[in-house]
Parts: structure tokens; sequence; C-alpha cells
DNA sequence: CCAATAGTGTCTATCAGACATTATGGA
DNA sequence: TCCATAATGTCTGATAGACACTATTGG
């Protein structure tokens, strides 16, 4: 059995790292949280957060751990993607990389996050270090199919928001416009997408009619999903 | 740094594991390949099939190299399902288990395929090996979404089918009976799903109206999905 | 009153579910 | 002819898209 044959448990080439792609919305722009390689291979490159599991942790522990210096305070909810394993996805040696994603809102990040544009990812233009393009291509591929299938939105918002905020959100990721009395009809009618709150109006600055706040209870399944104008 | 506090690329206990689900019906019913183990720990368990994948093969090379005594030709499509990675999975080291899943014409499969039942692996008597269990229902789960959300159907049947025989897959799966006029016409009105064939109306034994033949071509999204009673 | 935003109602086309009807073969 | 299975047609209720309309605030 040749070098290049063998399993490669042990093997002290290998790694394995978790990487997470974090959505947020800032400036009505969907961006991910990424940071600069300012060192090693691919500097200068857009790098998503990462790290390598401890012997004794979890695997999506490792995704919230690779986070801690960006997320303020309470954790974001995190999903599988995909793992990612070519054989030459890392040119120094041979990679696995289990990858997870999340949205969050902007308020639960650290001031000034570092963060890229979605697009830039989908662009060309934008460099990337090992496969991360990939990695956040697929993911924002996984959040447009979620954001159709469930009540993940609401992960983009503050524990209270009203149903604008989750439709702009809507309209900031599918890149359209949204007719806004046939979304509050289909948000209200999916059960426990949203829960109505007793608070008044919300004490934001407001020259219309105040909105209803609503807080997000559990994670729903939208049946029949949203469908929007599918680009990817 | 203690040693389960550190980081564990290279670490000889750990293990990368490529584990494969595979789908199919035998006699109406939903069946996965698995074996029983026959030594070591976890004897008499079902196991499904795996393999430890090579310094320059890719995982899902590894993962089609899990299933090489199992399948009979034609190579099955595999997706990948998710990463079981829990520290405490496998009780004897650290241990990242890769998973796919996909389904196969059972003509495509060797003579006496090692099967068990996939109602088995949803009760609990049926013993698994390690956390197969867990990874099996997870299959099962992925396989009803993706049976109403695209044509993967087709992936249980022979290069050329009738509609009747995607038909039933579903009712087996589902458990559940499915108007045959409304399933024609779903099938029919999805483009790609299905593509008319000249083939003569098969030399299948027949006692009614031949059935016209299909083949399959790309995978194709089903949109509005189906809809089914979900119990998953 | 007007502007602006939130939320509701209405009309229509589409489509799934239920089920009747026709088509096409074998015994 | 009768039977069994395949395929089509019909009716109805639910719902998404388009868009008009009402509600509620601030200036």
């Amino acid at each position: 059995m040749s070098t290049t044959d063998e399993a490669f448990q042990g093997h002290y080439l290998t790694n394995l790292s978790v990487h997470t792609v974090l959505f947020t919305i800032i400036e009505s722009e969907l961006v991910m949280c990424a940071r600069e390689r300012t060192e090693g291979p691919f500097r200068f490159h857009w790098e998503l957060p990462g790290a390598n599991p401890r012997m004794q942790e979890s695997l999506e522990a490792a995704a919230h751990r690779s986070l801690s210096e960006i997320v303020h305070g309470s954790s974001a909810i995190l999903q599988q993607l995909k793992v990612f394993g070519e054989p030459d996805r890392d040119p120094q040696r041979r990679s696995i990389a289990v990858c997870y994603w999340g949205a969050i809102a902007p308020e639960h990040l650290q001031p000034q996050p570092p963060v890229v544009s979605a697009i830039h990812a989908l662009a060309e233009s934008e460099r990337f270090a090992f496969d991360h393009r990939t990695i956040a291509i697929t993911a924002i591929a996984h959040l447009k199919r979620a954001l159709c299938n469930s009540s993940v939105v609401t992960d983009f918002c503050p524990t209270t928001f009203s149903i604008r905020e989750l439709h702009r959100v809507y309209e900031v990721v599918f890149g359209t416009e949204i007719a806004a009395g046939n979304f509050q009809r289909k948000v209200r009618s999916s059960p426990g997408f949203i829960t109505k709150t007793n608070t008044p109006p919300a004490s934001e600055k407001g020259r219309g009619r105040p909105a209803e706040i609503f807080t997000n209870s559990r994670r729903v399944e939208v049946s029949p999903p949203f469908h929007f104008p599918h680009d990817s």
C-alpha cells in the first residue's frame, strides 16, 4: 500500500476544520462575516471564520467558537451546510472542512464586524482564500432555499420585529420587490411563523401607521413554500 | 494545553470515515443496504456501508467505494447527507463520519443484497451499530424531502419505467395511497421530470392497458413540491 | 388636510384533491 | 364479452399574484 493509497486517519498531513458562513444584512445588503488574511498563503484574500475542533468538542460547538470574536453575546443558530473535502482544496495538505451557516441580526454582532458582500462572493472578481468562494456560494443557495421553505428569516431580526422587517430581508436576499399585502397574508397565515406581542407599537421613529410587533417562536416549515425567481 | 483540549488533526485516536445510506424498494418495502457485524464491538448489530477515504481520494469517491460489494455495475447517484461527529459517537475513539445517501433500482444491486427494512430503523427495536440508527433516520427524512421536492424518484427505477412505477415508490415510502390520476398530471406537467421514449409499451406481462414507457433525463426540482402527510 | 406607512379586501388565474370517464390491452 | 390497468377529463376548494382600499400615525 503506497503512501497515497492508504487511509489517512492519523496521518500528520491531514487537517479537520470547521468553517461558518454567518449572514446578516447591513445597509440593505446581504453580507457574510469574513476576514482578510494578513499572512501566509492567500494573503489579502477573504477567509471565512474557522476553527479546529478540539478532542472533546462537538463540531457544532467548534463552529460557534469560530464566531467567538464576531458575535456579540447571544449565539447564532447554526445549521450544517456541507463538507468540503476534495483532495486539492488546500494546496498544502489534505484538509476536510465541515461547514455551517446561519443568520443573525446585525445588532448581535461586534461593532465593526469584518464582512464581505454576498454579491462579491457571486462575482468572479472577489478573491477568496482556498475554496471559500465555493463554500460561500453554496451557503447563499442554502440560505435562499431555507428562506423559501422555513421561518429562518427571523434569525436576521432582533427578538422583536415587524412584518416589514421580515419583508425587507426577502427583498434584499432575492433582489426583487415583493408585494407587501401578499407577504403579510402569507406570513400571518403560516402557523407558528410569528407570534404577536402586546408590546406597544415600538418606540421607534415613525411617520406612518406604527407596525405591530412580533416575536419568533420556533422554526417552522412553510407549506407551500415561498416562490421567487430563482437564479441559483 | 491538555490532551483533551487540543485540536486533533493528526491525533492518532481520530478517524475519518464515510458511510452511505443506499435505499431501494424490495417486495413493496423501503429498505436500505446494511450488513450485520460479525466481529468486534456491536457484533450482530446492523452497520451501514462504510469506507475510510484514501489520501488522494475524494469523499464522494470513497462513498462510492463503500458500495463496491453491493452495487452491480452502474453506480448510484449519491448526495451528501450530513456529518456526524459527536465526541461520543464511537466509544473507542474520536470519529467523524461523513454520510451520503442515494437510491437505486434493485436490479442494479447484487443478487442477494444485505438489506434492512427502513421501518426497522424507525422502530426502537432494531439494533444498529454506533449511531447508525440516527444516520438512517436522518437519511429517511432527507429521502422524503427529496421525493417531495425533486425528481429523485427515478433513481429507484431502471433506466426505463412507467409512471405507475414512480407512483408505487411514493406510496411505499410515504405509506399512503395516492390518487393515480392526480399523480400522472403532476409528473407529466413537471418539466423535465420524465421523457417519453418511443419504445413499444414494454414486453412485460400485462393484463390491462400497457403503460407508456419513460426515461429520466436530468434531476429537476418540483415546484410547487409534492405534499404528503409528513410524519418526520 | 396631506404624506407615509401598515394592514385588509377583492378579483382572478392556477393548481391540487376527489372522482368520473375514456382508452387499450388480455383472458 | 368482461376485466384490469392506464390515461384523461371535470368539478371544486384553496391559494398566490396583482392591486385597490382602509387604518393609523406625524407634520
